[in-house]
DNA sequence: CATGAATGAGACTTCATTCAT
DNA sequence: AATGAATGAAGTCTCATTCAT
């Protein structure tokens, strides 16, 4: 656990980032961190003023990772239907990788309390940029069809975590298939 | 504190009804449940063989209270799309009257760690049983049509959480109208 | 656990025997004996004023069963040397049987506080009527030679449960043996 | 209970010395320890990883100061027997100061668990140390006689605990001393 | 910049005992 | 004679945070 190349605060950051997500938010204690990151408990305090704003710096990087394989998987395709389906892939590849943790932002929104402003504010800003994804990448802008795809890809994320399997995923981008067909999103 | 009517251990499962859906699972502690409820400690051990027995009990307890209220929006209409567009506004209802807490349930698979499987069993099975209603409900088997329902249903719930409003119940419904009108249930 | 033939008083004492003996006397809790007897818990105070008291009808009951033991052993032989010899096949038959667990009189001495007086008296008489028969078996009463015997006996007891070993009885055996050849007990 | 000169890990140290010798491993709690010690809870997890732990730190504290004092008796003299003859000497003061308190070693061997693994093998290696002390002490290496002064060392400390007097102390002294002259050890 | 020591508050669980039925 | 419910006290251990160095 010790000489470790890169500088604590990354160390910090990434065993947050590791841990948070694999076994949430309030039940990762700041002695585990600091632990597995190698470094000193006071360490951690120099770096993040308190343990909510390590989890703010944890949503921003897991925002990072996480939009950054979303727009890999819809950047192979050109055409606005193969964009869209191509989420749903993401969402297939992500489940598998991160053994069906679902969503982290979702995750610790069920943790928070309301004197926990700063992240809940986080994580809307997150979402809303998800919604604005959908939006911008949908040509037609009438009447916000492009939220319908947004509540069936957050329900797709939602619900493979809850059944710990690919059934919704599949099941949510078959309805979206099904609804360009239909004429739906014109 | 002391000489209420009801037996401690109505009391104490009253106490963490309220208590764990306002405030999360991992975030109230055994403490805060006995002192509310006027019991002693070994009182809730003595009924409840450990935590997250306790949280068993809520999970059934709170299943019975919320599926009867959605009956009841349910069973006012005679006809399967009043049926279905009923169980949105009785979202619309419950965000109202618990400020936004989302749903019991998916707030606790959130929380809960790999080795409390007996959570996750029973989450599990109550979110099972409500997609079989809308399967019930809905007449044309078909496809699994209902799913679709089903998981505009629970984003509905989830992002209403997430940003304090009703939007998304009132999307959700509106999507669900149109697919109807759309012929998509058939 | 139900619906045993003897009766519950008969029950608590004999799992109170094995258990006691098992896991020790402060580590055996009053809930594992009525858990493991099939019994309620009001039930072994209708019985045993306390948990000292019951404490002491073990230690009566476990003196009962070990002394019978230890005089069928030494009961086999007429001459003194043999009988007192015989005393050492019998440690090393117990602990074979009960694991090492060494003696139950000498493990409660440890544990109990100066406010148990009841237990200590107990104990002490046991250890003495052990004494006595060692005095009493071997003929030749000048100078308490037999304390002798006794201290080893006790050793060889206390130091296999330590050493989970049966070389500390073989030893005192053997010590016991080689006093006799020297004409040491006369 | 505030401001104490020495540091809280040797006030925790002394305090558990103190605490487990008189009144036990099991029957002290963690509370009671830190209480006395004037520490917050947290410093004595800081400091020792478990209460486990803590007992493995008491067992070798106790240890130097026994052994110590043992030295001290048994290095007045030059010749083997005086030297041998001392070390019961040793256990009537140790007694009196004590208060028949018994050898820490075997107290906490009887309330050890087998799940206490490390406990046991500290108590093991001290006892052999101490073993080997007197093989050491004793010129004749033949047959092990010095085992025979071991255990009529560890039988003298243990039922003097039972007693709660010196006579077996002072038997065993005799015994031993009557040896010698018979040359029993050569 | 980095650290280990120290802490108050609280976590979950079990203790031996009593009481009304 | 037998029981299950109820309890005050105590059990071991961890929480997020601060401070002197």
């Amino acid at each position: 656990m010790k000489h470790h190349p890169v500088l604590p605060k990354e160390r910090i950051l990434e065993t947050a980032l590791k841990l948070f997500h694999e076994q949430g938010y309030n039940t990762t204690g700041i002695n585990q961190i600091i632990s597995e990151a190698g470094v000193a408990k006071a360490s951690l305090y120099l770096h993040f003023k308190s343990k909510e704003d390590l989890g703010v710096e944890y949503l921003k990087a897991r925002h990072a990772i996480w939009y950054e394989q979303l727009l890999s998987f819809t950047n192979e395709s050109k055409k606005e239907k193969k964009k869209i389906l191509a989420t749903f892939d993401f969402l297939i590849d992500i489940n598998e990788k991160e053994n069906f943790r679902g969503c982290s932002f979702l995750n610790m929104l069920s943790e928070i309390q309301p004197d926990e402003s700063k992240l809940l504010a986080v994580i809307q800003d997150y979402k809303q940029e998800l919604r604005n994804f959908f939006a911008d990448t949908m040509e037609n802008p009438k009447d916000n069809l492009s939220d319908t795809v947004y509540l069936l890809f957050e329900a797709a994320m939602q619900e493979s975590q809850l059944f710990k399997s690919q059934w919704p995923v599949e099941k949510a981008k078959k309805i979206v298939s099904d609804l360009y067909k239909l004429k739906y999103f014109k």
